[in-house]
DNA sequence: AAATAAGGATGTTATGAAGCATATAATAGA
DNA sequence: TCTATTATATGCTTCATAACATCCTTATTT
């Protein structure tokens, strides 16, 4: 039965949620539910890979999907995850370049796919879909903007305790504060810039220091006024 | 004399080269003529702070303008150097943020203060100007995450080399290949993310390895394909 | 022009973090 | 279920770079 080629949901195809959609007209959702195509897509998938001409961008309804570019010899620099709600592969669009970075799927994922012609259809008929557009992208880059400061100027140590508050805030928790999310230390490293074993290392640390918790992936927090103050935030 | 307080030349005020303006109608062109503000600015002086609320945006006419985020115990991060043909301010104008960075004259600058609402007005009747906004922020977004992998992944030695070759990209030479835009060695360090005495000591090193000429804040490009190499691009 | 401050150069030392080696544990594929 | 592969853990070593101290030089200010 596995094989069977599941069709999104219903939940998985809405964009009805989505803030960047609010100020279309019935008549523009209309031509943007038409013109959408809605896949399911499997833990590992590559959605486009540095370099690819893109032909729209991504709608994300369920899953996580890792945004990386690929440094010296090939290492992982993690630049965001989008989540449910979350557009992607928008600024290469935008910017008529080829993609910059690869999308990979690190938790199954449900993605409509907007064709270029859509976009730039909307970005022409109505204005409110630009500044909110506007808006995301500035917001992205604010974020992006403080990360650089961040891993100038702070500790390895900082950045981490800082990367994990960020996780938090950013993806869900059970009732035991233990973060949903699953990443490698690998992972971890690449988003902080920083060696794998170092984050080991570090989180060990933090585990002793009786800041989280650790049971495999999955990180538990224990103390976050004192990981903040770790952090230096 | 020099207390004599003088106008923005005509070249000052004319914001007809800026690729930005370039479709507007020309009662649009008109009208953000009218609304505009245009001023000198000397050297040192600051033109909006980290935390203030923002009035407007500015368009560069003359002069360098030095943008950097405040980090840990007051060490600046430098976001970027605006020149002539360049917008400033506009990030933390259109996501209605305070400003998160701070903006600093280094070379006596002329700008043009287009208020906030020119701004929405020409979104709401110029869709193409509100594309060529988002190509700008897109772009700048693009710069910023290949910065995050650059400080992330490579050495300081590595990173110094990038920065010089992107100031001789973007800032004038004179005949001589000399860089004409003068910066210390702390705000070198401010930009490559190390300390003041780590830019000192590897400039010299590129210096007696024949890849540049020093003379005080000028530096002069010798060897462009080495120093290339240097910085593993 | 003198005074004061700011920037630059250099040697020395300290240390955070990377790199490597190796062992164990966990996960996924056949 | 067994095996192969990948991830995690930890110790040890090395190295790049920060931090500190001191001296010298170049700008600014009065």
């Amino acid at each position: 039965m596995r094989s069977a080629i599941k069709r999104p949901s219903d939940e998985e195809t809405n964009l009805s949620g989505f803030q960047l959609f609010k100020k279309l007209t019935e008549e523009e959702f209309t031509r943007l539910n038409y013109e959408k195509t809605c896949s399911l897509y499997k833990k590992g998938t590559i959605i486009y890979r540095e370099g690819s001409r893109l032909t729209g961008f991504f709608c994300v309804t369920r899953g996580i999907i890792k945004i990386f570019k690929t440094g010296i010899d090939g290492k992982e620099q993690i630049i965001r995850f989008a989540k449910k709600g979350e557009i992607i592969a928008y600024r290469s669009l935008l910017s008529q370049e080829l993609a910059c970075t690869t999308a990979k799927v690190i938790d199954d994922a449900a993605l409509c796919h907007v064709p270029y012609q859509t976009l730039l259809y909307l970005i022409q008929n109505n204005w409110q879909f630009s500044h909110h557009m506007l808006q995301i992208v500035c917001r992205e880059l604010r974020e992006a903007n403080d990360y650089i400061t961040d891993i100038a100027q702070k500790t390895v140590r900082e950045r981490l305790a800082e990367v994990l508050l960020l996780l938090k805030e950013n993806f869900e928790l059970d009732n035991q504060n233990t973060l949903q999310i699953s990443l490698t230390r690998e992972e971890l490293a690449n988003m902080v810039g920083t060696a794998t074993e170092s984050v080991i290392r570090l989180l060990s640390e933090f585990k002793s220091d009786k800041l989280i918790e650790l049971q495999g992936r999955k990180i538990k927090f224990l103390d976050t006024p004192a990981l903040t103050r770790v952090a230096n935030l």
